[in-house]
DNA sequence: TGAAATAATATCGTGCACGATATATATTCG
DNA sequence: CGAATATATATCGTGCACGATATTATTTCA
């Protein structure tokens, strides 16, 4: 038989060594968003999209006809991201990239009829996720804003 | 010249529609995740480690001598992620990778010196980090406490 | 004992994510 | 105007991250 063993470290070292896995921020960051993104997994199966093609939709349905650079500034990701990611969603009929006639360097996304029925189908994921979370609207904006605190901050630092 | 405009949403719609990039949680975590792992590559480039790397070697500095699903329920990661880890890791010569003689479908996961005194060199990391977060103790105590909350949550709901 | 079930790890395919770099268009300024 | 510079996007290479699946070893239990 197998023993199982009990891999966490003991508690005593906790406040000692910052050096511990379970007492940095960063790893509960790490493991929920990847928690997160398997939640999303399964939410966002109907509708055949991933959690970053999901939020590139959420962009465009906000405001519409947007060239690639805006999407990456929205989203915080590069081009080398960004310019496949459209591309799959090209191929996917809920968008079209076509230079804009103003400035040939430009690609301006657009959504089609089918990206734009997309967003009824979205309508009730946020309500299905917040359920998942258990957490308070007071809470999920608290904890909102340190988070975005965090990342201006590491930002700044670049 | 290239008009600026400005591609984020009017606030008064915030409250309203739930479909709002900006009024989701799960973005702020998705984006601020990005920002600490552009940090930790610039923090962990003296080591030539990635983050997922240096997660690893935590664990590894915690407790030598684990096997591969240790680690993986120690990171909250698949087999699948893990195994191409080590391997590039057994590759950089700070861990070897053996099957056990007890039980021949394990493979254990021991450090090498070099990875033993690859410790040392990261000593100042979370000192580093948490300069960077501009953070008190506290609040990524606190912080840390929520998120770990919110990841148990997702998990059950899997 | 030996077939079925379970466990540990690995392989394969797809899709991010980004740094380094390339290319084409537009703007600036001598 | 035209060379230098800046901007917008794309290409390439590497490394996660995971679902589906395969392989081998161990355990269970009929």
């Amino acid at each position: 038989m197998t023993e199982k063993q009990d891999i966490s470290p003991s508690d005593d070292r906790r406040s000692i060594d910052p050096l511990l896995l379970d007492s940095q921020l960063c790893f509960s960051l790490y493991s929920t968003m990847h928690a997160f993104n398997k939640t999303y997994r399964r939410v966002l199966k109907g509708l055949d999209l991933t959690y970053p093609q999901y939020l590139v939709m959420l962009v465009l349905w906000e405001r519409d006809e947007l060239n690639v650079s805006d999407i990456c500034d929205r989203l915080r990701l590069e081009t080398t991201t960004v310019t496949p990611l459209l591309k799959r969603l090209e191929g996917r009929g809920v968008l079209r990239r076509e230079r804009s006639k103003q400035d040939e360097r430009q690609v301006i996304i657009s959504l089609t009829d089918v990206g734009r029925t997309l967003k009824e189908q979205a309508r009730n994921i946020p309500h299905c996720m917040a359920e998942a979370l258990e957490c308070s609207l007071d809470e999920m904006i608290d904890l909102q804003g340190r988070l975005d605190r965090i990342r201006e901050n590491l930002s700044k630092h670049l």
